[in-house]
RNA sequence: GGACGAUUAGCUCAGCUGGUUAGAGCGCCACAUUGACAUUGUGGAGGUCGGUGGUUCGAGUCCACUAUCGUCCACCA
């Protein structure tokens, strides 16, 4: 037989590479073309064109994978449309230092912007043939042929296109702010891009005029003119707002005018500062307010002003000390604190140490009424808001819906200018004082902007740009609003949310409903990968780090995937070890030898006949319809973990352990290829390639991936699913109803004497739960029937009949010991019961020591029978 | 300063709207195994679910307070 051709062991690289091989060129990638299927799709997160995949890709792509490979399967037309991302400053800078590495001292200056931007583009066109390959390999099962990236051509009409449209709106706009200048990548830096540092830094205090003033960076405070003080600080109360004094400073004497602004913490220092608007933002807002003089001191380069005098052209770091140093003689300095710890804000990509500088930079204005939404005219910020409260977007797990929230009630204007080469170039041009918005040169002598555009900026329109926006091709009016976008919470703010507000504004200008113009319908945030001891995997410690790739070649893709998606929950970080991996190339495994046997035993014959089932039979048909159930209820509430692990159970404790076990005995083939083919369905979305691998022998000529995800079949339901349970959830509910309103004694009684009597009988049989309970008193149901009524009537149709309370009272003690005892005879019953019901115990064991058990079980109900017969008894 | 998350077996973690005796993997102990599988099977030990109080007939699950760890946001003149 062909079957002793299958070797033992499951070698994953054996099959992986021409398993994605046949599927891609099935063209099965691609979502059907019949249009009365209805669409799903998922917009792949466009991986950094710069490196290589690591664990958060893998993870994302594994869930993604799992979800589209379940919705195809259902009958969906499921479109995963790949991409990758130009990422400006992290590739620039990426770039740049390679070209330094090599050798070149400033590639910038040397190879010019043209020779730069082509550096870049061969460098990103290799990286982006890895990370295609390594895409590949975590077996995605997106659609190639639809493949984006975030700075093509198209895209860049796009981007044009948006701005434009934002610009005459006058939501884009163009202003002197203060923004953060990374003097090391020569650019802005978005607010969200920052982190802070702890640092510590020398403290100093010095005299100015009659006050004393704390700083960490006296290289700031040659301009200094203006002194700002709480107006309620009682300490400062004789001096007035606006009234102006002289004070000898760095380079000789000043005037300085006193500021009242409540922006200053009176418990802070001395409680009294002086500002440097262009250099701090917080200065800069008063000084708006107050409508105060602004002075740059530090250029671009990091170096100080003219306005420093004989410290103009220092760099900040070495004029420090020597600043400090003059004041000392001048006799200014009061003291100083070595042991001062602030933060200072560094930029997230680059780590350059951020200066606050005032510039000229384009904005996206979020406060502006602008959008047509719901018959409003709504500004951006009110949009993204109810987008989200209106649950037309919903956030899995819905916590960050807070954290969003939040962000979003800070939100400021966004700057939307970069000062570096490596991205979308600002569709704006001038001439002398004319300016023009339009993506080609409106004639000579017009030069465009120098800026590019940040990186979000393109990325926002991401999920309709993609399918061919601004044009209303087929793809756009098919598949928008994606149905689930799936990505790491790290990047809530700086992504998920500029989408909903690109795809909002465009969309909805592009005519589309309020509907259609949102970018996703749900977001599933999963967490961060974390090493075994819970700390962040970083490349500086490669030790810790866990390359996906390489556990690809030593486990198999499957194997990964399992290992990435079970145990995990949305939102919360997982630790990951090659143990746990290692445990999932075992199962994958484990499958191919359970499947390897159950094909050594069929007989060809597929059809499963009624009249000849063993009741182990009955027993795994009903089990797996249940498993059906609960596997694609799952999926569809994003429990992929619980989804994995049902199937994963199932397969391993279930149908190998205890089914194939009693098949070496007495064997229905049919059943048995059954079984395994549905259960190989539900396991392929997690597992793809073994999956497949062992469906090209069960079935040949056929595609598992491409096969229908499997439903009940009610012909199956051999065993009642137990719904006691649900009887008597539904009595405890009319207890509740009953507590509230006729007391709680009341309840607590009626409740002893349920547990008392809960047999089967008496729970199935809701008038003889009654007729047992109205035995026991004469409380007039016609006085209190609306409350009793009302209490029962969960699982009491009528109620006719009177119900007792009033006579129980002294029989509470011995009903409780009664009550305790039979719970725990029950308890032991059920551990007989559970003993019995060990396969491997009825199998094994000698046929005495089961009688005996059996025995012990008989035994123990006619106790039971007998304790609660008392306990009728005691009722009456 | 504000918010959020975690705390369950030796380790890593599940536990969905409160409900039969709280689970898995790894590890540990004992035994088994040349007929799918040592990447195995069977059995076992191991948990007062961080603490205190509350709600409830019933709490790992809900509420309040508290401890420890972690994350994010804001401020730091």
């Amino acid at each position: 037989m062909a079957m002793k051709e299958i070797p033992k062991a499951y070698t994953a690289k054996d099959h992986e590479d021409s398993l994605y091989k046949m599927w891609e060129e099935s063209g099965a990638f691609a979502p059907s073309d019949d249009m009365s299927k209805e669409p799903y799709s998922i917009m792949m997160p466009p991986p950094n064109a710069t490196g290589t995949l690591h664990l958060g890709h893998a993870t994302m792509l594994a869930i993604e994978d799992i979800l589209i490979r379940f919705k195809r399967m259902q009958g969906f037309a499921a479109l995963y449309l790949p991409g990758t991302d130009h990422a400006a400053i992290a590739t620039e800078s990426v770039v740049i230092k390679k070209l330094q590495d090599g050798g070149m001292k400033n590639p910038r200056e040397e190879l010019g912007r043209d020779g730069l931007l082509d550096a870049i583009r061969e460098f990103v066109e290799n990286s982006k043939n890895t990370i295609r390959n390594q895409v590949r390999k975590m077996g995605t099962s997106c659609d190639w042929s639809r493949e984006r990236y975030t700075f093509s051509d198209e895209m860049n009409v796009a981007v044009n296109e948006l701005f434009k449209m934002m610009y005459e709106d006058g939501l884009i706009y163009r202003g002197g702010r203060i923004v953060s200048w990374d003097p090391k990548m020569q650019t802005t830096v978005a607010d969200d891009e920052l982190e802070y540092l702890e640092e510590k830094a020398p403290f100093y205090t010095f005299q100015y005029g009659p006050f004393q003033i704390s700083t960490s960076r006296p290289e700031t405070k040659f301009g200094d003119k203006y002194v700002v003080m709480h107006p309620d600080d009682k300490r400062y109360a004789k001096y007035k707002n606006g009234e102006t004094f002289e004070a000898e400073w760095i380079n000789g004497p000043v005037t300085a005018t006193i500021i009242k602004d409540e922006a200053v913490d009176p418990e802070f220092g001395t409680g009294v500062m002086t500002i440097t608007p262009w250099h701090d933002a917080t200065d800069f807002e008063i000084a708006q307010r107050h409508k105060l003089d602004r002075e740059q001191v530090i250029g671009l380069d990091g170096c100080l002003m003219e306005i420093a005098g004989e410290f103009a052209g220092m760099p900040i770091g070495k004029a420090r000390p020597k600043i400090v140093e003059k004041l000392k003689e001048k006799g200014l300095l009061v003291n100083v604190d070595e042991n001062y710890v602030h933060n200072v804000a560094v930029s997230y990509r680059g780590k350059g140490i951020m200066e606050p500088q005032i510039m000229k930079q384009w904005f996206v204005d979020v406060n502006k009424p602008a959008i047509d939404w719901k018959g409003k005219q709504l500004s951006i910020k009110e949009v993204l808001q109810d987008t989200v409260r209106s649950k037309m977007i919903k956030i899995v797990p819905d916590r960050f819906e807070k954290t969003y929230f939040h962000w979003i009630d800070n939100l400021r204007d966004w700057c939307i200018s970069r000062q570096i080469w490596w991205g979308h170039r600002i569709p704006v041009w001038y001439k002398g004082d004319e300016m023009k918005v339009q993506a080609d040169s409106p004639g000579t002598d017009w030069a465009q902007d120098e800026d590019t555009l940040d990186t979000w900026f393109s990325s926002q329109l991401w999920t309709f740009s993609t399918l061919g926006w601004p044009e209303k091709t087929p793809d756009l009016m098919r598949f928008t609003p994606s149905n689930c976008l799936e990505t790491g919470y790290d990047i809530l703010f700086f992504w998920v949310a500029r989408m909903i507000l690109g795809s909002t504004y465009a969309l909805r200008k592009s005519g589309f409903s309020e509907e259609k113009s949102i970018p996703f319908k749900d977001v599933y945030l999963h967490g961060l990968i974390r090493d075994i001891h819970g700390k962040k995997m970083s490349k500086s410690r490669p030790e810790t780090c866990i390359d996906p790739l390489d556990m690809i070649e030593k486990y198999g893709t499957d194997a990964i995937r399992l290992s990435l998606v079970i145990g995990s929950t949305a939102g919360n970080d997982m630790r990951l070890y090659e143990e746990k991996i290692a445990g999932y190339r075992n199962f994958v495994n484990k499958i191919w030898n359970g499947s390897r046997f159950v094909m050594m035993n069929l007989d060809g014959n597929d059809e499963i006949d009624p009249a000849a089932l063993t009741r182990a039979d009955k027993w795994i048909l009903t089990r797996l319809n249940e498993i059906i159930k609960t596997v694609t209820d799952h999926l569809e509430n994003y429990r992929l973990s619980e989804a994995g692990l049902t199937v994963y159970d199932f397969f391993w404790g279930e149908y190998c352990d205890w089914y194939l076990e009693i098949s070496k005995v007495q064997k229905n083939p049919a059943v048995l290829k059954h079984v395994l083919k549905t259960t190989l369905t539900l396991m392929h979305p997690f597992m793809p390639f073994v999956t497949e691998a062992i469906w090209a022998e069960l079935c040949p000529g056929t595609m598992l991936m491409t096969s229908n995800w499997p439903v009940i079949n009610p012909d199956y339901a051999y065993f009642a699913e137990s719904d006691e349970m649900g009887r008597i959830m539904d009595l405890i509910a009319g207890i509740r109803v009953l507590r509230a309103e006729a007391g709680v004694e009341a309840a607590k009684k009626i409740h002893a004497i349920i547990i008392a009597h809960e047999d089967t009988a008496l729970v199935n049989d809701k008038a003889d739960v009654i007729k047992r309970l109205a035995n026991l008193g004469q409380l007039d149901i016609k006085e209190n029937g609306e409350k009793i009524e009302k209490a029962f009537s969960t699982f009491v149709g009528d109620l006719e009949i009177y119900l007792p309370l009033a006579d129980l009272i002294d029989f509470d003690a011995e009903i409780k010991r009664i009550t305790k005892e039979i719970t725990e005879l029950e308890n032991y019953f059920a551990s007989l019961e559970k003993k019995l019901s060990n396969k491997a115990f009825v199998q094994n064991a000698p046929e005495e020591i089961i009688k005996k058990e059996r025995t012990k079980m008989d035994e123990t109900q006619q106790k039971m029978e007998k304790l609660k017969k008392q306990l009728l008894e005691l009722g009456k």
